[in-house]
DNA sequence: CAGGACACCATACCAAGGTATGATCATTCC
DNA sequence: GGAATGATCATACCTTGGTATGGTGTCCTG
């Protein structure tokens, strides 16, 4: 179910959470356009980060080791990752815990899990989770490598979809509370007259924000605008 | 990468194309509005099949089985089915060919597999194929119970959405082939005066184009037609 | 061959969208 | 206090969209 937000300012904040957001990925995937992805390994045997980095590195990738999922969180590079390999068992708190808790906080980094003592249902429960594979212990080099480039493949093309958006958010974020309200009736399919009763306003006010609001999303026409609202979900709150 | 077409009879068949594939899935979903779950079991071994009718019969699904992916493609009811149990080990033909050619003839009937000789590689390779779970006998009838659930949850989810969506490709295949091209060029932005140009005819046959649009899709304004535009990806072959 | 569906066009008219100019008022920030 | 920003509105003017009425021509099918 999709949340329903009550207040305009609500949405507002929706939306500058959301600018925030995409900034982090925007700045991180501008400050390595042609550089080497990098990956993360997450295990607690430093001889397994080791030998994974060494492997990762003789064929390009750039590799960050970590002894445990709080290291990991605590390195503030959660969002430069193409790739996460990570370790289902370790002290404290196991990898499972960290791929909820990246899920929870936005961070779609593709991860691949590994482990010794696999289990299916251990691998059911990660690949339901989101994983994009689970390798056990031991497994070949070929195999991890073809799933790295798997991993660093989609994650690649997400980002490019979020420098697409990126731009976009900023400039919604650049309208003020009323010219984004009238843009959300407007693409809702309601008449200026209609928006200018139902704001309390005349309708020449309405057209004025109207066209403030094209110029400053850069939109040529209104078929534009309706689907850039579309595509940010942007609805009057009901 | 999506499909580009060079032509608009192209676009026309895959129209067609479209309200027949959404005509059998409103078909089968309207036969049953509020009848139980169909849930259908593809597994070589009979006692298996009536182990598992029992089960679930007892909380009230309809059950069929099947010895083989042949008959279960044979029966002509694939489009019927909630929920797919499938055997991963079966003679001639196992559980993933089928689940491929499942997915090939966009049958999204979601897919539990069960095995009795499981092993982390087979259950990660059906998750990544799209199943929504995967057991290894033994398993705990709740535990069967509740992908069962899951899975039928998913389907009427999916069936709702394709009612919503069918009456919508209905009417747009109602379209003739030049109402269809205006409406793809007033959607991608386009002024009538362009569009007359274009086309070489005069605004008002544009004009007239665009009311009859309107009026065969049932659209208030022009901000639902875009909405219903992008809905179905129709744009302007490039 | 007659009827129907489709494409096409003209004239006339009205409603809606959009811009430019110029103006008032409130808030905020340096 | 003054500048900047934003919200509001009026007048005037033009473009665009949309409908109604009425007409022509083609093609296909029963």
């Amino acid at each position: 179910m999709e949340r329903r937000w009550v207040e305009p300012y609500c949405e507002t904040r929706r939306l500058h959470f959301l600018i925030a957001w995409a900034r982090v990925l925007y700045v991180q995937a501008k400050k390595h356009p042609h550089d080497p992805p990098v990956v993360a390994v997450v295990d607690d045997d430093a001889s397994v980060r080791a030998g994974l980095s060494n492997l990762l590195r003789s064929v390009g990738y750039e590799v960050r080791g970590y002894g445990s999922s709080q290291a990991f969180l605590a390195s503030d590079e959660t969002h430069l990752f193409n790739c996460l390999i990570l370790d289902v068992r370790m002290p404290v708190e196991g990898g499972f815990d960290l791929q909820h808790q990246l899920a929870n906080l936005r961070i779609q980094v593709p991860i691949i899990f590994i482990t010794g003592h696999a289990d299916v249902p251990m691998s059911v429960r990660a690949m339901k989770g989101g994983a994009i594979d689970f390798l056990s212990k031991p497994f070949r080099d070929q195999d991890l490598l073809e799933a790295v480039a798997a991993g660093v493949k989609t994650d690649l093309g997400r980002r490019e979809s979020v420098l697409d958006t990126t731009e976009k958010a900023r400039r919604l974020a650049g309208l003020t509370a009323r010219e984004r309200e009238v843009m959300m009736m407007a693409t809702a399919g309601k008449m200026n007259k209609q928006i200018a009763f139902e704001l309390g306003l005349s309708e020449i006010t309405v057209k004025i924000h109207r066209g403030k609001v094209m110029r400053k999303l850069q939109t040529r026409t209104f078929a534009d605008l309706v689907r850039l609202a579309e595509e940010f979900r942007l609805h009057k709150p009901m």
